[in-house]
RNA sequence: GGGCAGUUACCAGAGUGGCCAAAUGGGGCUGACUGUAACUCAGCUGGCGUACGCCUUCGGUGGUUCGAAUCCAUCACUGCCCA
């Protein structure tokens, strides 16, 4: 009897709204948001960061007066972040928010920020900046055959697991080697992290055609919408990783003189529907996504009030 | 009207007698991915087949040849130059 009255874990319930860029989170996030007394959690590894607000296509200042934005605008272009910071950062959140707000939506595209939230990611030692820049030298100087060999030789189980092809999850490994003297894979669980709360996960997705309709409409609407002149702006600090974006990358080749801006506007264009096609891959093994049309907030409504029944 | 250049797969573009279903790039498709992930990497991309393979392609038609995307003739179209 005395439990009627007591919350339990199971009372609580994120609701992960996501899908490819362009299918149109934000908006259906918003009005999902307004009709629960929701906040939105972003789970975009780009809209964290300060000044890419256009590119990013990270909710407007008219919408987040509408409702309350987590994780939009918070970080310094130069700011180190990671999975594994989101994970640790929304968790925190999260307890604090489903104190008052049982129903708590996130919403974005970022498959292992969504992840590492959901499922949680290994805990992994911080990579001393010396040691990633000596690799990063030597992969430059002498390529990845002497890292292989290196790895080979350091983490023999990872060695025959990881992609050898893939340049980053090579060097990656080899600096968690170096950097704690274990084997990278000695840090890997492959287990599943529990969450105090449910998870709902709700997919949306439109047909291939429309979506790409969509896309490169956006970019046209980005272009006008001073996109450029964004770009401009954080054109000295091009070499950040936070940069290494959409949106932008292209237009700093127009600005560095190798591209016609015709150019590097279509070329944002077939970045953004590569990367819409890469997100839908990874979505696509997740078998615990239901999956909607955007325009069928009904059914999708519908769906969130039968997961919140106890 | 005359001269020259060209016509290759979705696009661009190599190939100029057999090793060509045809390089390469783009685009597209599929997939991998536990730490800067809007990253990075891989496969496929004429048809059928798991595969050895078979079939249909290189502007059209007709030739030459054992064999043609490649050579010849002719027609069509495109571009540039001269009128």
């Amino acid at each position: 009897m005395a439990t009627l009255s007591k919350k339990t874990h199971s009372d609580n319930i994120l609701i992960v709204l996501l899908g490819p860029t362009g299918v149109g989170k934000t908006e259906l996030s918003l009005r999902l948001a307004e009709r629960l007394g929701s906040p939105v959690i972003s789970a975009d590894s780009r809209q964290l960061y300060k000044g890419l607000s256009i590119g990013t296509a990270a909710p407007s200042p008219r919408q987040m007066a509408r409702v309350k934005h987590y994780m939009v605008g918070m970080l310094e272009l130069d700011g180190y972040y990671s999975a594994s910071h989101f994970e640790t950062d929304v968790l925190t959140l999260l307890q604090e928010l489903h104190e008052t707000i049982p129903a708590v939506v996130m919403t974005g595209g970022s498959m292992m920020y969504i992840d590492a939230v959901c499922k949680g990611i290994d805990d992994m030692p911080t990579v001393a900046p010396e040691i990633r820049n000596a690799i990063y030298s030597q992969f430059e100087r002498e390529g990845l055959a002497p890292l292989l060999q290196e790895l080979e030789r350091l983490d023999p189980i990872h060695y025959h697991e990881v992609d050898r092809m893939n340049h980053k999850r090579v060097i990656h490994a080899v600096e968690v080697c170096r950097t704690t003297g274990k084997p990278y894979s000695s840090f890997r669980t492959n287990s599943r992290k529990e969450r105090p709360f449910r998870i709902l996960k709700i997919g949306l997705t439109r047909e291939r055609e429309e979506l790409y309709d969509r896309i490169n409409r956006r970019v046209d609407h980005m272009m006008e919408n001073g996109l450029l002149d964004e770009a401009c702006s954080v054109y000295p600090f091009k070499q950040l990783n936070a940069l290494n974006t959409v949106g932008y990358k292209e237009l700093f080749r127009y600005l560095d003189g190798d591209w016609p801006l015709e150019t590097a506007v279509e070329k944002i264009k077939s970045n953004s529907r590569q990367y819409a096609r890469k997100q839908l891959t990874w979505f696509r093994r997740d078998s615990e996504i239901t999956w909607f049309h955007p325009a069928m907030e009904t059914e999708i409504m519908a769906h969130i009030r039968q997961a919140m029944r106890p």
